[in-house]
DNA sequence: CCTAAAACAGGATGATCAACCTGTTCACGA
DNA sequence: TCGTGAACAGGTTGATCATCCTGTTTTAGG
């Protein structure tokens, strides 16, 4: 009577669960994508998804806490810490980002930024995760800002700078372009020169003509827009 | 057998269908919005629904350009240019902006951002329109920009002043707090002070307290406002 | 006044949803 | 080796979903 094979494999099936869900919800959103989506592009059974997580508000906070962070961390959080400063940071990830998303093809938005605008009215669980990492985004930026000895107050513009970053991923989201990310590296970088500690001013676009001009981005609109997740 | 009155006003109808799905969508969101609670919340019938907006989507798409397009014009393409300068209408808006949510005791986000965020990648229809907004929102910041003889790229910088107030928005939204709106406001408006053309330098942080500054936005949205947003 | 079309009312429909439940298989300690 | 509980498999459940259909009222045109 066995009908499937068992790996018993309990953290790897948690994983693969987290890891469809967070992909899931990054393609299509939370509440477009059916728990049964998530068995058929899993391959795993309704029983192992309950066994797991209970309910599927379970399944998003733990997506939340245990991808949509880490990749925040990653992504954000260690490159600021570790650059030579937060205008080099900050240039960097977007730079990292933009040439992620050129090389995938398709913008599909800031993790967090995606997760949190669906969830954060619907549930106070939701919400208070999503402030907590948009907090700890916001720190690690004014940490470095700290460091760098930034005039003015390192907290607000740090939240600016965490507002642009996701509102440019939001935009080229839409657009499905990054150019909004182009546009946001540049403004930032010029915004974060400070003139008494820095005179080497950044040009304001690098390949620039005024009219009728176009961000350099290798792969336009060409692509293939959609994933292979059928969300319709 | 008549159960209810029937007014029959097809324009009422129609509108309280839309106010309602606007109000709706931006509280709980698109998919987590269904059209029966639309029907409970507006107290038609399912047939005028059906009538009107023979499909969900066919409403989400008339609630975007017929309310979410209007709200982008009123809210920040008029009274940016209407203002004195870029710097002076995006600081009235975004004031403007954080005192109405600190009257209303919630923070519901970004109409624009949020409806694109969630059905960006769901639809192309919707992303379209979302993009077309998201221009029409730029384009009115940077002409004012060109407007002001400003250093830099116009278009580039109005796309960070668009991505950093939505973004603002959405972090405000995560935390319920309106701190962010400050922060980009503040930020903003140091960014726009020109040290060769301005040398006045806004206030440091007064992140909670603001001097007499007018928050005369309510006397532009009373006037003749365009309705209509070119999409496509 | 008559007719046709628009503008609704009020369910009906099949599909899909999240949640759950019973049964089976495994790991592991005693 | 036996027992116990975790780790699944696979199907079921009642609710809810978006859509559509039939019937009735109203408006508009001739």
């Amino acid at each position: 009577m066995a009908g499937r094979i068992r790996s018993n494999d309990p953290e790897g099936v948690r994983r693969r669960i987290l890891d469809t869900a967070f992909e899931a919800f990054q393609a299509g959103g939370y509440h477009a994508t059916s728990v049964q989506d998530l068995l058929r592009l899993s391959g795993l059974s309704g029983g192992a998804l309950h066994h797991h997580f209970p309910t599927k508000k379970a399944l998003g906070l733990a997506v939340l806490r245990e991808r949509v962070a880490p990749a925040v961390e990653m992504t954000w959080i260690a490159p600021v810490r570790e650059a030579a400063s937060a205008r080099e940071g900050i240039v960097q990830v977007l730079a990292a980002i933009r040439s992620e998303l050129d090389r995938r093809g398709a913008v599909r938005g800031c993790p967090l930024g995606n997760m949190a605008s669906e969830l954060a009215l619907a549930d106070p669980d939701f919400r208070t995760v999503a402030a907590h990492l948009f907090a700890a985004w916001r720190s690690a930026i004014a940490a470095k800002l700290r460091e760098d000895d930034a005039p003015g107050d390192a907290e607000a513009l740090a939240s600016t700078i965490v507002a642009a970053c996701s509102g440019a991923m939001a935009q080229a989201k839409a657009a499905q372009d990054s150019a909004a990310l182009a546009a946001c590296a540049n403004t930032l970088a010029q915004l974060l020169t400070s003139p008494r500690h820095d005179s080497t001013m950044i040009e304001p676009v690098p390949a620039q003509s005024r009219k009728g001009r176009r961000v350099s981005v290798s792969s336009d609109l060409a692509g293939p827009v959609q994933t292979e997740l059928a969300l319709e």
